[in-house]
RNA sequence: GUCCCCAUCGUCUAUCGGUUAGGACAUUGGCCUUUCAAGCCAAUAAGGCGGGUUCGAUUCCCGCUGGGGACGCCA
């Protein structure tokens, strides 16, 4: 029986990251299996900073954390706490195990244990603390001591994993395993369950790179006289290697994602689908997540990331979102490509809206539609090349005149313009638009040329053109 | 090395003893076409191996092989 079913409160689940480093997705993914576990279930979602390691954590990447997970939508709804400010309750826990027996001094230090260990593995045996201060029952003067778990000899330290099944080790497996410091403080495992103890949390929903540590944890529930919660392991997330993802060989953080130009919508709906599945369904809003959600659609072998399913989806929420939602999201890069502020004008809406079939993330959604925020158009050699030559100067000089007196600046007007220069000249449409196009965009890919015409608007059009004209009939681009 | 876990198309996965083994991404071909895309259509492609159990195994059990994770006074 759980914690929660003795109370009979509802689910309670909980993100606690360690604030080393910027938020990883698989971190993400932990964070919104947890939080969609509570949405689903109508529970309580709490977010506690695990920040006891003080010599690896900083508050930048707390604050980057935080921003993580708003940016992907994951909220909390108490917290967030931090681990730090309750050592209090932490070393009460200690005092408490020592006092009932359950935990005991132990005076080894690093380099004793070290070498026993060496030993031991040398003789061919395996490692677990051999118990030499298990029974000497010092007191707390005996000098510089950690605090030990006391184990059964044997004895099954299982639980029932909510994604595993039945699971547990025996304790004589684990042996009796530091608690607190030499300086008193309590190690993460005690840590971690006195809190998850005090805040009542009834599901603990990690990486599968936790269960090891779980009978552990089972045996610490144990001995504070307490029931454990429910667990549910989660396959982590793999790498193009097939190995846990790693920092330095593969691209973990949620901002790095961002930054590429992923939106959140699809990341979240990309780490979502990494382990976890609802039927032959692919595209999981928000919304659904939080409503769809279970244990029981959670694989369970490890799931490699795959970035061109990422890019799908991305471009499929691009294409999606309503666009006074894109815009603002697409402004920053054109920004950054641009490397100066930019108004985001109706036509460079429309730009963007037109082009948002052409990319698969708002980096290059962007790139497709600087062109249009620039002063002077900066031709593509290689395009210019191609397209801008003395002869194609020649015929875009001709179709310049007679979209001066074109009767309207809008589709129909310009294609029977093109139409008849191509049907004169006797070529193909290719050879007008293209170079039409090089001429407004300095590139060679753009929306449809009508289109584009007309977002670039009858006046700039017309001097780009005759502009790109005159140079290439001078056979500027020849070379 | 020890302990634990996992195993369906290249990848993410559906299947909860009986299916022509389904979907998605990617790939390939076709259509469309003023560029690049997108879109539409089609194709290729999977139960690691060996034993059981069963009328019947991808599905249950065992072994092997392969892969992964954990082995801190980190979290």
């Amino acid at each position: 029986m759980t914690a929660n079913q003795q109370t009979g409160e509802g689910v309670r689940t909980r993100f606690a990251p360690s604030p080393t480093g910027f938020l990883h997705i698989g971190s993400a993914r932990t964070a919104l299996f947890n939080w969609a576990y509570a949405r689903r279930t109508g529970g309580t979602y709490v977010l506690r900073v695990e920040d006891t390691d003080r010599d690896r954590s900083t508050e930048e990447s707390e604050r980057q954390l935080l921003e993580g997970l708003a940016w992907l939508g994951i909220d909390w709804d108490e917290g967030p706490f931090r681990q730090s400010e309750r050592g209090a309750r932490h070393r009460e826990a200690v005092a408490e195990l020592l006092e009932t027996g359950q935990a005991y001094r132990c005076i080894c230090t690093r380099d004793e244990l070290e070498v026993r260990r060496q030993e031991t593995i040398a003789a061919g045996g395996k490692w677990t603390y051999d118990g030499l201060c298990r029974d000497r029952e010092y007191a707390a003067d005996c000098g510089e001591h950690t605090v030990r778990l006391r184990l059964p000899e044997t004895g099954w330290l299982g639980w029932d994993d909510l994604v595993f099944g039945p699971s547990g080790q025996d304790a004589s497996e684990i042996g009796d395993r530091i608690i607190a410091r030499a300086d008193g403080t309590a190690l993460y495992h005690l840590a971690g369950v006195v809190d998850d103890l005090d805040m009542d949390i009834s599901h603990v929903i990690r990486g599968a790179d936790h269960q090891p540590n779980t009978p552990l944890h089972v045996a610490i529930y144990r001995a504070l006289d307490a029931d454990p919660p429910e667990f549910a392991h989660v396959p982590l997330i793999l790498g193009d290697t097939g190995k846990k993802l790693s920092k330095r060989r593969d691209p973990v953080s949620v901002q790095h994602f961002r930054d590429e130009g992923y939106v959140a919508d699809a990341l979240r709906n990309w780490i979502v689908r990494l382990g976890w599945s609802h039927g032959d369904q692919e595209v999981f809003s928000r919304d659904e997540i939080a409503d769809l959600f279970d244990l029981e659609g959670v694989g369970r072998s490890g799931a490699r990331a795959d970035a061109d399913k990422l890019a799908w989806l991305n471009h499929h929420y691009i294409q999606h979102m309503d666009l006074a939602e894109l815009l603002p999201l697409t402004s920053p890069y054109l920004e950054r490509s641009l490397g100066k502020p930019v108004e985001t004008s109706p036509a460079i809406a429309k730009l963007v809206d037109l082009n948002r079939l052409r990319g698969k993330t708002l980096v290059e959604l962007a790139g497709h539609t600087a062109w249009l925020a620039r002063d002077e158009v900066v031709f593509d050699p290689k395009a210019a090349r191609k397209n801008l030559t003395p002869d194609a100067g020649v015929l875009l000089r001709d179709l310049a005149a007679r979209l001066a007196v074109a009767p309207a600046w809008d589709e129909a007007s310009l294609a029977a313009v093109f139409d008849a220069v191509a049907a004169e000249r006797e070529v193909k449409m290719g050879k007008v638009a293209q170079p039409v196009r090089v001429a407004l965009t300095g590139g060679t890919v753009s929306p449809g040329i009508y289109e584009t015409l007309e977002v670039v608007g009858r006046d700039l059009s017309l001097a780009r053109i005759e502009d790109a004209a005159a140079r290439a009939v001078k056979g500027e681009f020849s070379s």
